[in-house]
DNA sequence: TGATCCTTTGATTCGTGGTTCAACTTGTGC
DNA sequence: GCACAAGTTGAACCACGAATCAAAGGATCA
């Protein structure tokens, strides 16, 4: 039980996450189970001792990294999102923005929901990763509702939907999609998820998309 | 390495049940990552050696246990369902029958969905569960399907939907709802989750149910 | 009764991997 | 330049658990 220092230097918070981003890529490949900690090391150009100083164990390690990455990701689509104003595209992109996608490597921008399969694994007996599990998929659902009330404000949404239930729907459908694609079923790929979860949100919301738009 | 022989006398099956049982019970209590021969022999009433005899190696064991649990899961309703005569009851008791149940003991009926979370994640990098879960999957929107397609031949359901299609939504729906029921999302409960995959089907599907019949 | 094969046990083996630690390096303030 | 703390290393320790194995139990048939 290494004490952490109070304050952390930037090389220091540079160091964490250079860690971080290592362990997500193991576990992506290797899975949490798998996944050891000199692999992590090894992945970070560094040393098991270190990794260790940094995180104090490889649960909290784990923990962390599972969080983080996703953490990241829905930062990145929330930025792309904001920066549109159309309501309509908004939610185009959200939706596409959440399918795995189909041309990367195999093992390139997948690995963000390989890694919610083990998260979702984990928080069942991660008292952590569950706390952290809760805070992520809230603040996901708040974003969808926060689109469809500004939709709604501007009249290009319907306004029976009530959001928060929109969103909540919504984020099951994407999940149990992607969960599907990542698993690489035979009958859904990226492009049927998309097409399926898009549906949905124009019936629900009843509102159109030109063909344009949409590819 | 031991040689399997080649036929198994009922004592044989029954011995290999009990430890597959026991096998479920731990990985829903303890988590795959974290579940020990040990633990499995001592639920099962039996020795270390006997299991791996039986099983050949703690891979092979898991693997048959996750998936022989579902599959078991998946009979029970399916013989409910096709106990029913009305299509659109039978697609009732499909969505309930899917929703972890809530009243039950914090571990006891959510185990199923506990065990999917678990094969999700295992799936990604063992190649045998991958293949068990994939026709699981496939067998399950299948039963979804021909339910649909009863009732449009008999005209309660619209013929608009195509009955696979239908399947795989509803199937993702459930999927993602029973995902967060499970994770305990404070959001979601299992009654919740039955009302909004209801909804979804009688939206979708065009039908409706009386009060009664629903609860 | 005895021989053979399947079943069952649990102690032993053995590799693995998390964690610790002592030593070394680097950086920072005085 | 020196002292002291933080950062960094990799070898060593240690526990744990999967797999093995030799031995014993028990059924079935001659």
């Amino acid at each position: 039980m290494v004490a952490r220092p109070a304050q952390r230097p930037a090389q220091n918070e540079q160091r964490r996450q250079q860690i971080l981003a290592a362990a997500a890529r193991v576990i992506a490949a290797r899975g949490l189970c798998d996944a050891r900690i000199a692999d992590i090391a090894a992945a970070a150009e560094t040393s098991t001792g270190l990794t260790l100083y940094y995180f104090g164990s490889k649960g909290h390690l784990l923990a962390e990294a599972l969080t983080a990455a996703e953490d990241q990701f829905y930062l990145h689509l929330f930025r792309v999102i904001t920066a549109i104003d159309d309501p309509r595209e908004q939610m185009l992109r959200l939706i596409s923005g959440s399918c795995p996608d189909a041309k990367a490597a195999l093992d390139e921008l997948d690995a963000d929901w390989r890694l919610w399969l083990e998260l979702w694994a984990r928080a069942l007996h991660d008292p952590e990763v569950a706390r952290r599990r809760a805070g992520l998929d809230r603040r996901w659902r708040s974003t969808i509702a926060d689109v469809v009330r500004t939709g709604q404000r501007r009249h290009v949404f319907s306004s029976e939907v009530e959001p928060q239930d929109f969103a909540l729907e919504l984020a099951a459908l994407i999940d149990g999609l992607a969960l599907q694609v990542t698993l690489h079923d035979v009958e859904v790929d990226s492009e049927r998820m998309r097409t399926i979860a898009l549906s949905y949100a124009m019936r629900r919301l009843e509102f159109q998309l030109d063909e344009v738009t949409i590819s």
